[in-house]
This record gives structure tokens, sequence and C-alpha cells, in this order.
DNA sequence: ATGATGTGCAACCGTATGGTTGCGCCTGAT
DNA sequence: ATCAGGCGCAACCATACGGTTGCACATCAT
């Protein structure tokens, strides 16, 4: 009943992160390309080359992708460890909030003695 | 490989709800207490009752709670079924990034014929 | 009846956020 | 040597968002 704190701070970039339409997108098209650089994403969308870097650079942040450079270009990969465990303190939420609910229940449910 | 878009919707609102710390801390209360009013909530948040009135407007709209009228109070409660879809969502995603990266890796490493 | 308690509505405010444009700097190709 | 393609930085802009205050309306208790 302790866990939390530190875990959060990761899943709270991540929920940020996944928040937004724009970059759930940049996401799939990663994640379909298996890597691709910051100006051919931005090809791909209806938004500036800029745009799509500062995307990134959130996505960066939260783990859930990575880049390395080749060349003069920077070509971004999918990291799928966070989103993982983001789905996992999710579930592990939701699964302890049904629990209380049923504990609710089950006291008032239950005979005054 | 269709079943997007519509199961997004609801996606992007648990997303962009679950994103504010503020209405984190706001579920924590309700789970917490089993049953609570935007009053309540406001006495055990640096925030006025009004903000809170908001954020759960925005929890109720994204199905991550609901309220009832008890009298004059309007008594809010969690609802687990939304968070743990979301929960699968993501891991469904999460796993699906594994599948293409094993896949890439494969292909990378197979001699060229 | 009347006062306290709680909800609902609306206007308003500052800042974070998603977006743009412009420009300078590497790096690779000709 | 030079030129194009791609990256990085900075300034700037509009709007959405989290938050506040003020007030009117409903409800319960005295």
């Amino acid at each position: 009943m302790s866990e939390r704190g530190g875990a959060e701070d990761a899943v709270d970039e991540v929920l940020v992160a996944m928040a937004d339409p724009t970059r759930r997108r940049l996401l799939d098209l990663l994640a379909a390309s298996g890597e691709a650089t910051a100006t051919t994403l931005a090809e791909q969308l209806p938004v500036s080359r800029q745009a799509v870097v500062k995307h990134l650079a959130v996505l960066d942040a939260a783990g859930l992708i990575q880049g390395g450079r080749v060349g003069r270009e920077v070509r971004y990969a999918v990291r799928p460890a966070a989103l993982d465990a983001t789905a996992r303190w999710m579930a592990a939420l939701a699964a302890d909030w049904d629990r209380r609910l049923a504990n609710i229940k089950r006291i008032a449910e239950a005979p005054e003695r």
C-alpha cells in the first residue's frame, strides 16, 4: 500500500504523452515503420516538422520512444516497456477499485449484526 | 486490424482524464471513500469546490465515475469498467509493438537469402 | 418562516500547450 | 568547393485548460 509515489512520476509522463491524439498518431506511424525521422513523420501528418520534433521530445521523455543518430538524421523507434508498465499500473488500479466496490457492497448487504 | 476508431474515442477521454494529477487524486479519494460529494472532496484538496466540480464532470464524461443525487447532495462513486478497458487497450498496444519489434529484429538478423 | 448547507451557472484570469515561421549549423553528395 | 537535405534553436501566436470568485437556486433543519 506504499508502492505509490516513485512509480507515479513515470506513469504521469506516459499518461500525459498518450493523452494527445497527434502523439498517438506518431506512435502508430513509428510502430508501423519500425524506424522513422522527424522529417519523414511530418510528411505523413498535417503538422510541421517542428511540431513533430516537440512531440517526439515528449514521447522520448516518457520513455515511449528512443532515437539514435545515423549520419545526419535521427531515427526514432518505439519502446514498449514504459507503455506496458503503465498498462499494468492502470489494470492494478482498476482491480483495486473493483475490490473496494465489492467490499462496500458486502458490508452494505450484511445484516446489522 | 480495424477495431480502431470507435474504441479510440472512449480511450481518448479516459487518457485525457487520467493525465491530470488532481483528477487522479480525486479518483483516489473517491475510491477510498466509496462515495463522496464535490464539497467533501474539495475539503480534502487544495482547490476550490468549483474546480472539483469541473474535474468530476470530465471524469464522468470519461465514464470513470458516476454520480447520483441524494437529497440536496450529489454523491459520486468510482466505475472500474472504463479504466479497465483502457488498461487492456494499452496492454494490447504494447504487445503489438513488441510483436512488430520482434519481427523487425528477425528480418534484420536473417541471412540475405 | 428562515437560516444554513450544498449545488449549479457564468464570467473571468494566467499559463501551459500545440502549433507556426525563420534562421543558422552540420553532414553527405556532386 | 559548393550545394542540398536534415537537424536544432528561438521567438512568437492562439487557444484550451485548470483555477478562481460571485451569485442565484434548491433543500433540509430549526
